[in-house]
DNA sequence: CTGAAAGCGCTTACAG
DNA sequence: CTGAAAGCGCTTACAG
């Protein structure tokens, strides 16, 4: 590819010459003790001219760490490039990595369980400090084989459990208040909540604080289970829409911004109006909210902000940190045009 | 975080309780000759057993190879994560990584111009065996610096030049050549262009070879510059859709989904009726598009495959290939809701 | 404050 | 086919 020849910079030409030992010009250039301010000025001076970067390999041997984190992605593509979630989430991510300096190792796969794989070779090739997890799921099998590697984790999640590994809790209870506050303040009785799969915990709970906080309400709360997908969002919210009129919902919350999208155009499909005859929220705000008309009501959970706590956590773990457990701020409801006053 | 310790297995553990060298083991495991087949087999067996999987760090070093790619991309974090072209892109990508067993480190900058220093670092630390490289810039500062560090790499692009990188080349003419039948199918005279910025190659090239081509058909063509972003295809349509009737565009093709979406509400919002008075093609395909009224007619270019290419040819180059150009698939024209007939 | 030395876990000529 | 040995480029006790 290349006629020039790409001469390696390296500790030991820097050493040569400025004639001292190897050692001090890494203590010089790690800022450790045990070199003199003179020396290690002459040290950062002529490895800056002479654009030095250290072997990542080589201090990875010999330091045991990588500086890099681990990402491992386990969902349906269609979904996930038009969701615009993990991008959010890679992005505040990257904005960590940014400033520490440190790096992403990303992988997404399929969503049948060849994760698990990547997650193990990953650990045992030490190719990574330690990973974010997402999408805890019931007995999640990642968390007891990064445990038993020592490899620090966090999960970002809604449950707060004591296992030992990083979690970043989303506050879900706060969550589910503003939403019903919302949706009571427009006097909505009958309220549906189109979740996804029930499998992932954060769905659960969901789904169980929105039955138990809507009833305390006096609401009549219903669920149904559907799969992020357009066509799944599509078929529920029909089926919702063509139950009888007295047990029919007057308002909709939807699991994510794709589905909320689908409710929408069906809700459109059967000349329902929106909002005058039906309310719908979107979980998880995106452009798509933004681009629909009416625009979609939705939360706004400062992802980018909470993929950033979720890095610095694990960088304090990476780092000896023993205190793993942090809630993440709690989201803003973005009123848009899709709720309104109920209508029956 | 965990009190089992993380004993790690080295090809010294299976050298000793085989009782041959560390080499063999080497050999072994890299199915390269100088080992029996049974001692292979062997070591196959044990390695397994024990889990085995060799430190990325000390095989980097020896070998100088790091089996990861790199990937930077310096976009607007607003645009980025409405697309879904990156996303895709990224898709494609770990596709083929999960058959080769190669990882990628990727890095989400501004666009600032941080870019080119990551770049540097990367290749310096020897973090990436090479880079696949978008959005191309008149005299792009990324191709001399990487080849002058030897860095294999190659660049997803529209233009054929002969400078010794790798280089994965879209069709552009092919595409134009479709989008312009098929308005010229439907009596279209007056077609304007909203491009994405010019400063990248490829909308350049787009812009060029519509002006060219349309003319050839006699068509008037228009073309005005675009940022990928909502408001500035809100406002570039308006100012389109506002000109004197008889110099006023009868369709539009734009740089992508969002500034797609937003000349769809912009005709909207006049009163322009889609695709009665106006046609619209979105360059790029996305939920957007399937899930605006009218569905918007657009190119899928078939991302995921491109992606998938691209980082086949990087590895090749990494391997010693010296064929660095390919041409990359023609794309379907998804024929939707948005385009007909010309009015006028 | 400074240097000599061992070691991280592999790969790769080089001899047998 | 097999082994002993050097080396990749750092870090880190350990002596001075």
């Amino acid at each position: 590819m290349s006629s020039t020849r790409p001469e390696r910079v390296t500790i030991s030409d820097i050493a040569r010459r400025l004639d001292i030992s190897k050692a001090s010009v890494s203590y010089a250039l790690n800022g450790r003790p045990g070199v003199s301010a003179e020396t290690r000025q002459r040290v950062l001076e002529l490895a800056d001219e002479l654009s030095f970067h250290p072997s990542s390999a080589a201090v990875a041997l010999a330091a045991s760490r990588s500086g890099t984190i681990g990402i491992v992605i386990a969902r349906d593509p269609k979904v996930i490039t038009a969701e615009g979630f993990y991008m959010r989430t890679l992005f505040g991510v990257e904005q960590y990595l940014n400033e520490a300096d440190g790096s992403l190792l990303l992988r997404l796969t399929g969503e049948n369980g060849e994760d698990i794989d990547v997650y193990r070779r990953w650990a045992r090739q030490r190719r990574v400090d330690g990973f974010i997890l997402y999408d805890e799921l019931d007995d999640d099998p990642r968390i007891p084989l990064l445990v038993s590697m020592g490899m620090p984790c966090v999960m970002v999640t809604s449950r707060d459990l004591d296992d030992h590994i990083g979690r970043l809790i989303t506050p879900e209870l706060e969550t589910v208040t503003v939403l019903l506050d919302h949706l009571n303040a427009f006097g909505h009785r009958r309220i549906a909540h189109i979740s996804g799969p029930m499998s992932y915990i954060h769905e659960r709970v969901r789904a169980d604080l929105l039955t138990r906080e809507g009833r305390r309400r006096g609401m009549r709360m219903r669920h149904v289970e559907g799969s992020y997908g357009y066509e799944s969002g599509a078929e529920r919210t029909r089926h919702l829409l063509t139950l009888p009129a007295r047990s029919r919902p007057t308002a909709l919350i939807v699991g994510n911004d794709i589905m909320a999208t689908a409710a929408l155009r069906t809700a459109g499909e059967l000349a329902i109006d929106v909002p005058g005859a039906l309310s719908i929220i979107a979980w998880d705000d995106s452009v798509l909210c933004e681009v629909a008309r009416p625009r979609l009501t939705a939360m706004d959970h400062g992802l980018m902000e909470k993929a950033r706590l979720a890095t610095d956590l694990l960088f304090r773990l990476i780092g000896g940190d023993t205190e793993p457990h942090r809630l993440s701020p709690v989201g803003t409801l973005l009123v848009r045009d899709s709720t309104g006053p109920a209508s029956s």
